[in-house]
DNA sequence: TAGACGTGGTA
DNA sequence: TTACCAAGTCT
């Protein structure tokens, strides 16, 4: 039963110090005393050259000099108001790695459901490594960048296998393993065996950029950043450490209004010192996303029976069910787009009924609309030629497979007009 | 090295 | 409503 945590003895220590966090409302209005921003197009990356001197906090060798106050100062913060996280109540490295994974570009509060229900279904890598990929995305369902729900399955078997069942100690080979780049390496090893690797997510990147005043986007200083993750980092307490540069960047040095009043760094930050914490990391503009019109067919046969495909592993949502469907192509109509792309993708007839619903969605790097309709198999047996696996299934079965976010919508519509008759 | 890769929250 | 952001990795 490695659902339960196994406390130790240190663990038992340490959770005393986690009281819940609050946040206070003064912070609020009390930033507002600085005044306007002094920088110009600061948040883009051509006003660079207007940050000239901002740099302060430049040299190695500044650093090094304020680096034992910098971390008295956040560890006795982070006693006080460090988050009491479920996996900072753990040791268990199987449990740790989840977390970790999980919190790729994902907030915590998302997080949390996920993960407890996870450590209920697998509670140990063997349960992981044996379980079958259908059952591993299903669990991931809504999450989202589904690489890491396959990436954590290939792993758990590759930890059996290579590693005795046990996650690596070893930097060099905890970041050979699918899914787990140099920052989750460090915040594993870190939190599970309390090793001094740095780390450099989101919230560290944010927080040193402040401390810095860096006078680039932070993408363009990863090198820098890295060097300075690990210059600060505590090497005698490396677990809490990393654990609290990470909760000043999520509680008080937040990307919009941070809380300097309450900041443990306040004294220290070139950003606070010259009032550009507003306009901190600095950020590159992007284009805007580009805009699919997709036609998805929902596809009866003479049962009731709804046809379903299984998308292939590697690319967007890999490894999950959808309904079948393609691009509309310029001058064509949806329903002959529908049509086309089911006799193209599957190599059968079918006809096109009324419109089911329209759904639109955005993804991280485009948007969608979804115009589905209702359709009517009329001869040839689904083959899987775009995709990994066709199968027909009842509205009952349904719900037993992953689906992408999108589709969560159809079947809901497919459920609608099934009750209505 | 920059783009692919999901979803939910927020201003 | 739109755009950006949040415990990144892979190619």
């Amino acid at each position: 039963m490695g659902v339960t945590n196994k406390k130790s003895k240190a663990q038992d220590s340490a959770d005393g110090r986690y009281g819940p966090k609050q946040m206070s409302s003064l912070q609020a209005s009390a930033l507002s005393i600085n005044g306007p921003p002094t920088l110009d197009g600061a948040a883009t990356l051509d006003g660079a050259a207007t940050l000239d001197g901002a740099a302060t906090l430049d040299g190695a060798a500044t650093l090094e000099k304020a680096a034992p106050a910098l971390r008295k100062a956040l560890l006795t913060w982070y006693g006080e108001q460090g988050r009491d996280l479920p996996w900072r109540r753990s040791r268990d490295p199987y449990a740790i790695w989840i977390s970790e994974i999980m919190l790729q570009q994902t907030q915590v509060k998302t997080v949390l459901p996920y993960y407890q229900r996870w450590l209920a279904t697998f509670p140990t890598v063997a349960d992981l490594a044996k379980a079958e990929q259908q059952t591993v995305l299903k669990s991931w369902e809504g999450l989202g960048y589904y690489a890491r729900a396959r990436n954590l399955h290939r792993t758990a078997q590759l930890i059996v296998e290579r590693h005795g069942g046990i996650f690596p100690e070893d930097f060099d080979a905890a970041i050979a393993l699918p899914g787990i780049g140099r920052t989750t390496a460090g915040g594993i090893l870190s939190a599970a065996y309390n090793l001094p690797v740095a780390i450099l997510d989101g919230n560290v990147k944010r927080v040193l950029a402040r401390l810095v005043a860096l006078p680039k986007p932070p993408a363009k200083a990863m090198n820098q950043l890295w060097q300075l993750s690990e210059q600060i980092l505590d090497p005698q307490q490396p677990r809490d450490f990393n654990q609290a540069i990470m909760d000043l960047g999520a509680t008080l040095c937040t990307r919009h209004r941070p809380s300097c009043l309450l900041c443990p760094w306040q004294a220290h930050c070139t950003a606070y010192r010259q009032n550009l914490q507003s306009e901190l990391p600095m950020t590159e503009s992007r284009a805007p996303l580009p805009h699919k019109q997709i036609g998805v067919a929902v596809i009866y046969d003479q049962d009731g029976r709804i046809l379903i495909d299984r998308r292939k592993q590697e690319g967007l949502l890999g490894g999950l069910w959808e309904f079948p469907g393609g691009k509309i192509e310029p001058n064509e109509t949806v329903e002959d787009c529908v049509k086309r792309e089911i006799k193209e993708e599957l190599a059968i007839e079918i006809e096109v009924n009324d419109r089911l619903i329209t759904v639109n969605h955005a993804y991280s790097h485009f948007k969608v609309t979804l115009n589905v309709f209702n359709c009517t198999h009329l001869s040839g047996e689904p083959q899987t030629i775009e995709c990994d696996e066709v199968k027909w299934v009842t509205l009952d079965e349904i719900d037993s497979y992953p689906f992408p976010k999108a589709n969560g919508q159809i079947i809901d519509a497919i459920k609608a007009r099934v009750q209505q008759g």
